[in-house]
Formats: structure tokens, C-alpha cells, sequence
DNA sequence: TGAGGGACTTAGCACTTGGGCA
DNA sequence: TGCCCAAGTGCTAAGTCCCTCA
């Protein structure tokens, strides 16, 4: 156990500088395994906690003495495999694909291909031609063995047409969407019985969630961007395809469908349980533990100790880098410069890719054409990023690095890398030569995380309400999104959902005019008080005419709708209808009151629906102007943050310490700035991570 | 030394869920 | 109570980085 930097108190242990080692040897009480979990209190928890941790270390310490190279990472490992999709269903007779617009009666496996593109018929996906020739390409492979039993002769994917297909599927959709309540929890349950099994194994005997137990199902390969095989068929898996990697003397499991595996390892230096090799690009795919399972946990702790470890280093670092940016071997110069992007703009390494790949790239593998000087300092970065995403920021640089640039790209086409000297290998040798394990993707880990706490530190309201210290944490959130260039699509309804809020807003502030003119007319003094005299400046006449109209069609609309309501209730119930009369009454009251609006107009007077005493109205207009500050804030952080994505930096780049204790100092419930799965994830609700995630002390630094 | 294999993290999109509101 | 939309979750593609082998 080690001291914090705070004052020497006990905090958060920290792990062995190389450690992705798995947990080992935690067991369960007695209470625990019986199934009925022991009530513990928090003192006894974090005994338990400092228990368990310090048995973990001293595991992981006899397992690397035993071997030496420290590869061991588990004991036993129990599971029962993967679970594979049902079968094919062929389609109903009436259900075909058309060809030069007469119907083709496809075999099976042909049916199911021509499926999965008339599934995807209304997405962009389907009208791109590289998707579409893919596809095509491959549906003629299948068709090859598996001809249509018609004889038809398929040879142009233009005169195929997948509409039938595709209406059969949404009329499928809907009527899944239609099922009543009962009926879905009906097929949920059946579905968990079927899964439940696969989603826990045993690791060292403690109980542990699997992450993606399910086998992928077959269908088009989603490329993104401009990815050359996309459309391409991903092959349905068979257990002949999968390897799967289990404890030693533990039971093989069986498949769920017919067929035998590839292979069963027992290799305990890896933490998959089964793996395959995907046909598209012949990548490996893997069976990995759930995100909140101990072996990730203990995984992300040693990734943000190694970025905490960064610290030490980074003011070196720079020092040298800022040097070698004159150095005269021009390798080290690139490579200066190389690390000055990824240490100040948070660019990827940038491994080489492949022909078959999108053409995507990060800090080394960057072309003359991805960046621009700008005279007299400035920079225009314009590429396409991992998962094709544009990476564009026009930015000011260190005069060295920006005169660099203009030396790299002299005499080169604009095709031509940027760092011909440099390479990611080179790169993190040279990082790893200041730390062990250094590499370009901790500066990312390592500038995310101190931003937010600085940010944090810097702009924290310190005597703020819970929801403005939430709005600094996203605009700090956000912050370290926008380094790290995390990205999404502007949701659809974005423009349309900002008008509504807008004039909600405007809603809320005739609401506090009228009370203000409530007050006016109870007593004039409250003309002078400041509190009360500042107008609602947005409003104008014409908005406060179309605001009342719209006021008084709704409350026609509710009383129509509730009119029809009563009624059918009284006629269920055996009784006398309401006559028309009632309606049109209930409609004259609105009209009335919606006239005396319109005499208030320009009155700076109003009279309230119910009177209320002067005190009352004045706290009413104080928890309408929070309501007001608190809608703006909304609204201030939905716009800013709509084409940027706060959950990917929240998930893989901030340490979450940094948020645990800035939630425990600022009184903020952790619940409002991590999900449940999440909070998981970090220790608030399991024992096994509270150690490391869990900050009690709220003056924990990163 | 570089290419390729292998294991793991990081990423955005699509679908599902659930909470607030009328 | 039902509807709508935002938040949450699952899925799987696409990165990084280490290791091995020729």
C-alpha cells in the first residue's frame, strides 16, 4: 500500500509500473456464494477492499517470481462458449426478390444474401456503388452454388429489385413494435433464458461478466468512409470456425448449433475466451470479458497510472523535443515535430495501412497534402482520421515547428509523407527510452485527463447549483472531446428540437412577465424594486399575440379531447353523456379568458388565473428566473455540443478519479455525470474496483 | 529491420430503454 | 397512460502496439 501526495493519508493504491496482469484469488464469503449477499458497512468494504487489493498484489508478485516474465494471468477460466444466431428462416412464398420484374424463387442461402441487402435498402449504404458492387459481386458467388431453382439467370445488379423484400422486413418491424407490453417481456424472457448462461464465466472463481458472448451474425460488411470492401458478405460462422480458450481441466463446452470448434486452447497470458478470423479483412475477432469484469478494470487503472506517470516525465520531454526541432539530423527533427502534434493537437500515431484499407491516417503516416502552412504561423490540418472522421484545425505553432513543416514538404509531391524518417515503431521507442511503456497513445490518455482537471480546478462554481457545476464539468468534458476530435452526426431532429426549446424559453419568460405584472397591479412599489422591474427582453408584441393564440388553441384542443374522454368514461360506465352545451361553455370560459389577455396587452398589469398574496408571487418569479437560468444553460450546452461526442473521451481518455472526487468536493451525485453501467465500471457499486476508482478524498488530483 | 500476426483499446452508429411531459 | 426524445447500451469496425520470424 502507498501514500497519496495528499499529506500522506491512505489513498488509491497505485499498481506495479508494468502490470496488465489478472486478478487472482479473490474469494467469496460464505453469505456471497450461498446467493444471499453479505450486508457489509463502508468501513467493513473498504477493510474487505484494502484485503482483496493487497492479496491481489502479492498474487500477481508470487506469479511473476514463479515465471520470471510475468506473463501469467489467470488460474482457471470456466465458460460455456459462444452463442451462435438461429438459423436462417427462408421468407414467406410471396416474399421474392424481382428480376427484370418477375418474381425468383432463391434458394436459401441466396435468399438470405439478397436479404441482407433489401434490409438495408433505405440507408445510404445501399445507394453507394462500391457497396452495391461488392455486395453484387458476392451475391453472384452464392448464386453460383445455390442457383435460383426457377432458372432465372441473375447477371445485373440494376435489374434486381429488393422492394418486396425490403416492405416484408419493415411490415416485420412493425409488427414487432406493435407487440403489447407483455408479449415483449414475454420474448425478452425467453431470450435471457436462452443467453443466460453465456453471460457470466468463472475467472479464479469469482463470477464474472462476458462482454460480446454472442457469435456475429452474417451480413454486409459496414466499412466506413471510403472503405474498399464494403458491401462485401461477412460469412455466417460455424463452430469450425471459432477457437475457443478455456481452463485447463475445465469442461469443453457444447455448441448450440451443430458442428465441433476450430480448436480449445487453455493459454492463460491472454483474457479472450474465444476468437475467430473474420473473412472480410482476416482479422482476428474476440470473446472479451464485459467492461466492468475485474481483468478491465484492473486494465484501465494501470493505463491512467501510466498517463498519472507521464507527469513526471512530460516537462523532459518537451525540453528535448523543443530542442531536437533544430536538430540537424533531419530524423530527429521530424521526429521532434511528430511529437510536438501528438503531445499538442492529440494526433494518433498514425500506423501504416494497407491498399484494401480506407485511406485514413494519423500523426506519422500524415502526407503533404493533409497539412498547409499559413503564413506567419499557422498550420491547416485537413485529413481523414480513424473511422473516417476530418480531423480540420487551422492552428498557430512554435515558429520552429511551423518553418519544419515548410522544410518537410519542399521538393515532395503533395502525395508524399509528411515524416519520411519517422515511424510509429521508431516513435515509441524513442518515447519508452524516458519511461517504460510510453507510447504516442498516453500523451492522448495524459492531455484528456489533466485538461479536465484543470479545467475542473479553473471553472468549478464553487457556490454554483448542481446543475451549473454540470454544465462546467460537460464544458469541460466537451473541451477534451474537442482535442481529441471526438465526433457525431448532428441527430435529425437537432434544428426542429432547438426551435421548440427556444420558444419554451420565450414561454418561461411570459410566464415570469405575468407575475411581475401580477405584482405591479397588487402594489406599484414593486415597479421601483430592481428584482422586478428588468423586462423580458425578447418578447415582443407580435410573439406575445401568436403565444397567447397558440395558449388558447391548446386549451380548446385539451377541453375537446377531455369532453370526448368524459364521455366515453360516463358511457362505459352506464351514465348520461355530457351535452354539447358543457363543451361549448368550457370553450366561452377560454375564449374570455383569452380576451382578457389580449385587454392586458401593454398594460404592464395582469390579474393571476388565482390570486395569490404579493410574497407568493415574489417566489414564484425566484424559482422561475432558476428555471430560466437553468433552461439557458440547457439549451447553451445542447448547441454547443451537437456534432461533438462526450461519451467516447468520458469512457476511454478521463481518469475517473478526477470525476469521483470532484463529485465528492462539489456535493455533485456521480449518478448525473455516469450511467449505471458505468459507475459499475468504476467502483461506486462493486467492491472490486473501489479502490481504484473510488476517491473518498476530494482533494485527489490527477 | 520490416512485415505480418495477434491482442487489446478506442470509436461512431444503430437500436433500445426509460423518464418526463401533456 | 401513452408518446416522444434523450440517454444508454450493444455492436463491430478501426485503431494502437507488441511480438515473432525471416
Amino acid at each position: 500500500m502507498e501514500t497519496s501526495e495528499n499529506d500522506g493519508e491512505i489513498s488509491t493504491p497505485k499498481p506495479k509500473a508494468k502490470s496488465s496482469k489478472a486478478t487472482n484469488g479473490t474469494k467469496k464469503s460464505k453469505a456471497e456464494a450461498n446467493g444471499s449477499p453479505k450486508k457489509a458497512s463502508k468501513e467493513e468494504e473498504e477493510e474487505d477492499t484494502y484485503k482483496w487489493w493487497e492479496q491481489q498484489q502479492q498474487d500477481e508478485q508470487d506469479a511473476a517470481d514463479a515465471l520470471g516474465d510475468g506473463s501469467v494471468k489467470w488460474k482457471t477460466l470456466q465458460h460455456n462458449g459462444v452463442l451462435f444466431p438461429p438459423p436462417y428462416q427462408p421468407l414467406p412464398d410471396h416474399v421474392k426478390l424481382h428480376y427484370n420484374g418477375k418474381p425468383v424463387s432463391l434458394p436459401p442461402a441466396a435468399e438470405e444474401v439478397a436479404g441482407f441487402f433489401a434490409a438495408m435498402l433505405a440507408t445510404d449504404h445501399a445507394r453507394d456503388s462500391v457497396f452495391q458492387e461488392n455486395f453484387f459481386k458476392d451475391f453472384l458467388r452464392v448464386l453460383k452454388d445455390a442457383p435460383p431453382k426457377d432458372g432465372t439467370v441473375i447477371e445485373t445488379f440494376e435489374s434486381c429489385d429488393f422492394r418486396k423484400m425490403y416492405d416484408h422486413f419493415e411490415s416485420e418491424k412493425a409488427k414487432k413494435q406493435g407487440m403489447t407490453s407483455a408479449q415483449k417481456k414475454e420474448l425478452k424472457e425467453a431470450q435471457n433464458q436462452v443467453e443466460e448462461k453465456y453471460k457470466t464465466c468463472l475467472l479464479d472463481g469469482r463470477k464474472e461478466k462476458v462482454g460480446n458472448f454472442r457469435v456475429e451474425p452474417p451480413g454486409l460488411f459496414r466499412g466506413r468512409g471510403d472503405h474498399p470492401k464494403k458491401g462485401a458478405l461477412k460469412n455466417r460462422l460455424r463452430p469450425e470456425d471459432i477457437v475457443i480458450n478455456i481452463g485447463e481441466n475445465e469442461e469443453i463446452p457444447v455448441p448450440n448449433v451443430p458442428g465441433t470448434w476450430k480448436k480449445v486452447v487453455h493459454d492463460n497470458t491472454v483474457t479472450w475466451l474465444a476468437n475467430w478470423k473474420e473473412n472480410i479483412n482476416g482479422n482476428f475477432k474476440y470473446v472479451f470479458l464485459a467492461a466492468s469484469s475485474s481483468l478491465k478494470g484492473q486494465s484501465d487503472m494501470n493505463k491512467f497510472e501510466k498517463a498519472r506517470e507521464l507527469k513526471k516525465h512530460v516537462d523532459r520531454i518537451r525540453k528535448d523535443y523543443s530542442q531536437d526541432l533544430r536538430a540537424k539530423v533531419m530524423a530527429d527533427r521530424q521526429r521532434a515535430t511528430a511529437m510536438y502534434f501528438i503531445d499538442k493537437l492529440a494526433l494518433r500515431a498514425g500506423n501504416e495501412k494497407g491498399e484494401d484499407e480506407a485511406d485514413t491516417v494519423g500523426c506519422c503516416s500524415l502526407r503533404c497534402e493533409h497539412v498547409t502552412a499559413d503564413p506567419p504561423d499557422k498550420l491547416i490540418f485537413d485529413f481523414l482520421g480513424k473511422d473516417s472522421i476530418r480531423y480540420y484545425n487551422n492552428v498557430p505553432v512554435d515558429p520552429q515547428v511551423f518553418k519544419n513543416v515548410r522544410i518537410f514538404k519542399e521538393g515532395k509531391d503533395h502525395d508524399d509523407s509528411l515524416f519520411d524518417r519517422v515511424t510509429t515503431g521508431a516513435l515509441n521507442k524513442h518515447l519508452a527510452s524516458y519511461m517504460p511503456g510510453l507510447t504516442a497513445k498516453v500523451f492522448r490518455t495524459y492531455n484528456a485527463s489533466i485538461t479536465l482537471q484543470q479545467q475542473l480546478d479553473d471553472h468549478t462554481p464553487a457556490d454554483g447549483t448542481v446543475m451549473e457545476k454540470l454544465a462546467a464539468y460537460n464544458k469541460a468534458n466537451r473541451m477534451v472531446a474537442i482535442l481529441c476530435n471526438h465526433q457525431r452526426s448532428v441527430a435529425k431532429g437537432h434544428g426542429d428540437s432547438m426551435q421548440k426549446m427556444a420558444d419554451k424559453l420565450k414561454g418561461l419568460k411570459y410566464d415570469r412577465m405575468k407575475l411581475r405584472h401580477a405584482l405591479f397591479a397588487l402594489d406599484a412599489k414593486y415597479r421601483k424594486k430592481k428584482a422586478f422591474s428588468e423586462l423580458e427582453s425578447d418578447l415582443d408584441e407580435e410573439w406575445i399575440e401568436s403565444w397567447e393564440d397558440r395558449l388558447r388553441d391548446k386549451d380548446i384542443e385539451k377541453a375537446e379531447k377531455k369532453f370526448i374522454k368524459d364521455n366515453e368514461k360516463l358511457t362505459a360506465e352506464g351514465k348520461e353523456t355530457l351535452e354539447e352545451s358543457v363543451l361549448k361553455d368550457r370553450i366561452k370560459d377560454i375564449r374570455q379568458e383569452h380576451a382578457r389577455l389580449v385587454k392586458e396587452r401593454g398594460t404592464d398589469k395582469a390579474e393571476l388565473k388565482r390570486s395569490k398574496p404579493a410574497e407568493k408571487i415574489e417566489e414564484a418569479i425566484e424559482s422561475l428566473d432558476q428555471k430560466i437560468k437553468n433552461f439557458k444553460l440547457q439549451m447553451e450546452d445542447k448547441e454547443e455540443g451537437k456534432e461533438v461526442s462526450l461519451g467516447t473521451s468520458k469512457i476511454n481518455y478521463l481518469d475517473p478519479r478526477i470525476t469521483s472526487a470532484w463529485c465528492a468536493k462539489h456535493d455533485v451525485p456521480i449518478t448525473k455525470i455516469f450511467s449505471k453501467a458505468l459507475v459499475q465500471k468504476c467502483g461506486h457499486q462493486t467492491l472490486f474496483f473501489l479502490p481504484w476508482a473510488m476517491s473518498s478524498d476530494p482533494d485527489w488530483k490527477f
